[in-house]
DNA sequence: GCCGTTCGTTCAGCACAGTGTCAGGAAGCG
DNA sequence: CGCTTCCTGACACTGTGCTGAACGAACGGC
């Protein structure tokens, strides 16, 4: 896989970049957002890497406009841990997933090789669930009567699901996903969620496992 | 995943206990040495957290035992904040991470997280019993005649007795993974779910000891 | 700038699966 | 046969989850 990674501090910028290839992907290196967006504007690549603050410009910016010319690549965000609503902005900007710093490389690993699974080989892996057609790369849901649109918080959910179908997926685990890891106050977000997804992908896509959590599609 | 907490601190303990729940993992939960050498010797554990002060010995002295006997299972202590000697000590004797208290509930899911993604490559394991397929992780069961759903509580009385098939199980320990502890009223709730097991899952699956406990499928 | 739209979130009322209690009956054991 | 232990159907209660509505914030078009 052909990676960005962009990140302006050098010693954890080697380090990753050295991780990378030695999990047998082709990493490139960028210290300025200037850099690496004529990077994204010449070389398509699997997966972004991105520090959020660096030094000409927030990285959020950088996001936001690849996502409005419409890049589907997949964007992990490297945060510090008390840039809690970076983490939140992040998700809404359209990020795939994120890493608190300092992170292990390990972890790192996990993430990419999550990432790689998920778009493995082909250009435009598409799943197919009940009688839906789903384009993980694109992000675009086909149904029989048409083209399904979701928001950013419906696809990260969705996603999540998707990972894993026929498994229970607890709601902590979905939560954790939508908001990071911070303790989060009692709230319904997620059931929300969940029946705007029924009206949109249809009554029986999810089910529900009571006091346990979501599942999708008993494989 | 199976996870055991050793912990003495009866409000760390159960705080983080429920954390564990919330993420879909099966916490144990014990508070002194000998009860996690206990739990350690029947069952099989994909993580243990485990306090080094302890009412009946030190934490590291189980831990090397742990280790003298083979065992891979990772290890994060949870040590305060002044006892770095033991943090050090601890990595000596074969953990694989720590905690410093007071920790943040979220970080310990991260970490959790870390572990599980380890283990997430594999397929789930699958048991089998009479005709049943049981899949622990997606917490799922498949007769001949299709899927069948457990309610949490069905599920918990269940898995209780998975962990020892063919041994006789108190219903007194079933009874302290359904109510933490506090339990003890005369009530006849698991003759209750174990009929409504037995109807789900098939007539002969449980088997009634009279007077000592139930026991699953005498393989 | 102003207005319409979309999205995320909160709230309140409703529905119902899950839980526990009980009582009468069955089954094991001396 | 009598006593204990266990089974199981019925029922009431409760908490969990569902969903329509409403509101503020962010965004985009004009």
């Amino acid at each position: 896989m052909r990676i960005l990674l962009v990140e302006d501090d050098r010693g954890l910028g080697s380090a990753v970049r050295d991780q990378i290839a030695a999990e047998g992907h082709t990493p490139d290196w960028v210290e300025t957002l200037a850099d690496a967006t004529a990077c994204t504007q010449t070389i398509s690549y699997d997966l972004i890497l991105l520090d959020l603050m660096l030094p000409d410009g927030r990285g959020l910016d950088f996001l936001r406009g690849l996502r409005k010319r419409g890049a589907a690549t997949p964007v992990i965000i490297l945060t510090a841990r008390d840039r809690i609503t970076d983490r939140i902005d992040g998700l809404n900007a359209g990020a795939d997933d994120y890493l608190v710093k300092p992170f292990d490389l390990a972890e790192l690993s996990a993430r990419i090789g999550a990432v790689a699974r998920r778009y493995s080989g082909n250009p435009n892996p598409q799943v197919h669930l009940a009688d839906l057609t789903i384009d993980l790369a694109a992000r675009s849901i086909t149904s029989p009567e048409g083209p399904i649109d979701l928001s950013q918080r419906e696809w990260i959910i969705f996603e999540v699901l998707l990972q894993r179908p026929g498994t229970i997926v607890p709601k902590g685990q979905i939560e954790e996903r939508l908001y990071s890891f911070d303790a989060e106050v009692e709230s319904n977000t997620i059931e929300v969620y969940v029946s705007r997804l029924r009206k949109k992908l249809g009554r029986d896509v999810i089910e529900t496992v009571r006091g346990m959590g979501y599942r999708l599609g008993r494989a």
